[in-house]
DNA sequence: ATCATAATTGGAAACGTTTCCAATAGGGGG
DNA sequence: CCCCCTATTGGAAACGTTTCCAATTATGAT
């Protein structure tokens, strides 16, 4: 490690203080033509660049903001982090990543480093926003933070998809397609804010059009082979023909297992995924999804914490009906009519997808 | 911000000198019962934590490490990053996160800014190892790095798949199972490592068993649909069986693509792609692949890296052949020997895939 | 009680920067 | 030629910590 220079260093060499310096090289106050020149090329001489410690501890900043998410494993939140990440950088800030793993003391303990460090503000998702130890000590030194995927109590910052109303959705879509017996698979559900507002949002939705409740299938994990407790689940509830998914993962294991029930999808069984990663589109049939846009959010979450450092006016959040979108595809097809008019049949317009074309529009598992 | 307490403050309130608090607090140095115990009192009363800058500017140690990577939007550098930043953590080490978006300007740049920010190591990935100006930034300040994705020069760190290997490892796939004629399908060629190291070890793996040199496929953006350049591609070298993907997407793509010229994969087409991204194995049929262990590689990397700052022994860096495996799945399968004895055509193991056990051992489009 | 030794303590310097302020130099008008 | 005003300059303090060192206090043995 050759000594790096310092502000000292440079200003021996030029021979002026290092108070002229600073000056010069901050283009913050005056300085003659041949001193700017003389700093200028002790400067290149010397390779000299400012330490960041320590206009750090003088500036009492530190031009770096802190992220805490679950993990970027979920390409939902790395396109999310990666989109926050982005605009800090175009504004002159740097990014401290932690991932909790979805614990909350990882948590916490995050937070608690984060502030250590003097980030200038955070960006985070927590498990609970009513209910989280970090959230709590970030409040209470009134540090800049802006949630990212919780949904926000009131006077809150939050870029967040509104899963409640994006639950609801697919309700509507599944009604729709004519689908009245649906089901819902969620992972590890009562610890995820997010799983269960979509399942409240899908609930609902389901009541508003006198549909069955969604019958509720939790699976233990994700590494799990879903095969036999969705057969089991089916066996349970022989009515259904739509199952939606709280996450795109899920719903393709889901297809996955389906087939090897010999359950095809769409024909004898519709699958709705949440998220909308980029190889739904990719695969076949592709995946009927709630697409979301991760980095919009990210970047979004960045933009506040930077208004509210700098003290601009923050930028205006999304509208909730504007965080999320429903993307058609393969998985999801109409339900012939049994007792009903049948116009609704082909109410939701038809993928561009090949499968969904070929498909017969007939259901067999059901009665 | 309600002035955070400093230790000038605790020291006040215990009544005793600064030296004295920073003695109890760390535990270093000699301090009476009773002192320790007025100055905890202090601490919870104030609330008092340390200023890591403050300590960043005397120790010229930052507990920061920072990582470089082209885009976490790539899951590949997702999971080697979210590895490495564990490792960190676990260490009492935080990460800073740049993401380059794949271009050399950016690279140099946030090498510059993570210089300047002073971390204690850089893990890094970058476009052109033997010609990056920020790689040479790190190296002339003697600058703890490790690299990661990137093949090393002699003597330096890397965790890195054997790219050159690999492709050679699915040549030899290829041959175990028939397949003479194979092509490549690359993107942006040129101007990646890494695909270029895939394509020569497949060539070379290609040449070794006289098979035809792979026809070279490249196509111009990951938006774009392929299949109009799959199908002249395949007018132009009507023979090809096997298609090796540079990565897993790009031979999702092709699978895709493929389907949608009436070519069955795999029973018309075989196709292996590249990182073992996990959906590769949720969809139908799964996808043959190299796998390889991002979140080894970043962990790894981590280890380096912080054995190199305390000075300890490095890991050992993982053997060539070990940075991956080949994984089967539906995507390949043998082909039907046409002169020859037809002895090999089952030499490689099927996958547990369903649809691989259900296609015709059959090959239509050729001749 | 006395002394030698060890334990405890606090003052001050140092880390690299910015910025206040006083001092100096330079320039123009009389 | 002198004076005043402005532009330029550098010294020093401050930011929060650690650590050296000297000074003080406590301990134990005689």
């Amino acid at each position: 490690m050759g000594q790096v220079a310092t502000i000292k260093d440079v200003a021996q060499r030029a021979g002026c203080g290092v108070a002229t310096v600073s000056r010069v090289l901050n283009n913050k106050g005056s300085a003659s033509a041949k001193m700017r020149a003389k700093v200028m090329t002790a400067v290149k001489e010397l390779d000299f660049h400012f330490s960041e410690v320590g206009r750090s501890l003088q500036s009492n900043t530190t031009r770096t903001i802190g992220c805490v998410v679950p993990s970027i494993e979920n390409p939902v939140y790395a396109d999310a982090v990666q989109g926050a990440q982005e605009v800090c950088l175009d504004a002159g800030y740097q990014m401290l990543l932690i991932c909790t793993n979805y614990n909350a003391e990882m948590e916490t303990h995050a937070i608690r480093t984060l502030i250590a460090k003097q980030v200038d503000g955070i960006i985070l998702t927590v498990g609970d926003v009513q209910n989280s130890e970090g959230l709590d000590l970030i409040r209470s030194r009134t540090l800049p933070h802006c949630l990212l995927y919780n949904t926000a109590p009131a006077g809150q910052f939050s870029w967040a998809v509104d899963d409640h109303a994006a639950g609801m959705k697919v309700a509507d879509v599944f009604f729709e397609n004519n689908h009245k017996h649906t089901g819902f698979l969620g992972l590890d559900f009562l610890s995820s804010d997010r799983a269960r507002q979509r399942f409240e949002g899908f609930s609902q939705g389901c009541a508003n059009h006198k549909m069955t409740p969604p019958a509720l299938l939790e699976v233990g994990d994700d590494e799990d082979d879903l095969t036999p407790q969705l057969d089991a689940f089916l066996k349970r509830h022989p009515d259904i023909t739509g199952i939606f998914a709280s996450n795109d993962y899920r719903a393709l294991a889901a297809i996955r297992s389906a087939r090897q029930l010999s359950i095809d999808v769409p024909r004898d069984m519709s699958i709705v995924g949440f998220d909308g990663i980029k190889v739904g589109q990719m695969i076949d049939p592709t995946l009927a999804t709630i697409v979301t846009a991760p980095r919009k959010l990210g970047a979004g979450a960045s933009q506040t914490i930077l208004s509210m450092i700098t003290g601009s006016t923050p930028p205006q959040l999304p509208l909730k009906e504007q965080t999320f979108s429903f993307r058609a595809g393969g998985s999801l097809m109409p339900l012939a009519a049994e007792s009903k008019d049948g116009e609704k049949v082909a109410a939701f317009p038809p993928s561009d997808d090949q499968t969904y074309k070929k498909a017969k529009i007939q259901q067999e598992r059901s009665t």
